[in-house]
DNA sequence: AGGCTTGTGTCCTCAACGAG
DNA sequence: CTCGTTGAGGACACAAGCCT
């Protein structure tokens, strides 16, 4: 098993949206990645620039950011040739590794666009290297840019950033700086493949929380009518919890709850709707050991949403 | 410039319910 | 019965911050 941590460059619609291709708002220009051993040694490294088809000038925006010339580009390997060598020096039982969330959705995108997808199976499990940056170095929820990353560590910048392979040694390097158990703690799914059957749900058990990707639904109602959506297992012993506060929702993606469990003590759960590609939707739970604190928190904050509303209306009554 | 996520806030509609 | 109040929540806009 390897590790392969990868990083892409783009470029989209030099003319704006208007002239773009909706099936491919992002085209990429450049794969970049390096293969770690499973101590997390470097092993080795691979590189193609790709031969864009669809934007073939850069938007202005991006020639300021990424600097690859025009020649470069002409001279590139065509996207399904180099995604296919990519993939096979990968190899199947890799895991991927990325700086932020974008990357592996990106790519797929760009498979899906020729007709290549099959050669990536998902929903799939990698490794986010700004989320496990943040969650051993600082707040948790933060996401810093990836030379934030290398200046806190004081790692050295030899090479410009914003090249495929500069930035993958990159994103590789704060990756060996993480913990074991920092990383095995705090996985990652991508889920731009997300779940169509009840066979293919995701049911993930962390340190201290509970995640589950539903199949789809063909709406929102839909999904919050079904019992498995609803319930609330204790994220230790998996036991159904006790509702202590039912689910309610601030907006129209965000649902939260709190439950007991009797031996565990406080929970909160929260539910994030998602669109799938189809139209339909499916969630995202987590569930979480809370505190009375917390709770305390969650409920001032619902009552807090209904206050709000009671003089909003007391404020437009008045009024007329 | 554009995509994506997360959090906030506003406005509107709907249904339940008690008062008159 | 109608009306007003209330909770609930959908639709949408906006602002940060990442990514290129």
């Amino acid at each position: 098993m390897n590790y392969i941590v990868f990083d892409l460059e783009w470029n989209q619609s030099p003319h704006g949206k208007s002239r773009e291709n909706p099936r491919l708002p992002f085209e990429i220009i450049e794969i970049g990645a390096v293969k770690l051993d499973h101590e997390r040694n470097i092993v080795d490294t691979w590189q193609k620039v790709i031969r864009p088809t669809v934007y073939k000038t850069l938007n202005y925006r991006t020639r300021e950011i990424v600097h690859i010339d025009k020649k470069e580009l002409d001279a590139g390997t065509y996207f399904p040739d180099a995604v296919r060598e990519f993939l096979t020096w990968a190899g199947h039982d890799s895991i991927f590794c990325t700086w932020g969330t974008v990357d592996l959705p990106e790519l797929q995108r760009n498979m899906k666009f020729y007709n290549i997808l099959k050669l990536l199976k998902g929903p799939m499990h990698y490794y986010d290297v700004q989320k496990l940056f943040a969650v051993q170095y600082e707040d948790m929820n933060s996401r810093k840019s990836l030379e934030y990353g290398i200046d806190y560590l004081k790692l050295e910048k030899q090479e410009a950033f914003h090249r495929a392979l500069v930035d993958a040694k990159y994103t590789a390097q704060i990756f060996q700086t993480i913990d074991l158990d920092v990383m095995l703690a705090y996985d990652s799914i991508d889920v731009y493949q997300n779940p169509k059957s009840k066979t293919e749900e995701i049911h993930m058990v962390y340190n201290g929380y509970t995640k589950y990707i539903s199949r789809e639904f063909h709406d929102k109602e839909a999904a919050m009518r079904d019992p498995e959506v609803l319930g609330s297992y204790c994220c230790i012993c998996g036991k159904k919890a006790r509702k202590r506060m039912h689910w309610f929702s601030v907006n129209a993606r965000n649902y939260y709850c709190v439950a007991e469990c009797k031996d565990h003590g406080l929970l909160k759960g929260k539910i994030r709707m998602k669109h799938a590609d189809s139209g339909k939707v499916y969630i995202e739970k987590t569930i979480k050991i809370s505190s009375q604190p917390e709770v305390e928190s969650i409920r001032a904050k619902r009552e807090e949403l209904r206050a709000r509303r009671r003089k909003k209306r007391r404020e437009t009554a008045a009024q007329s």
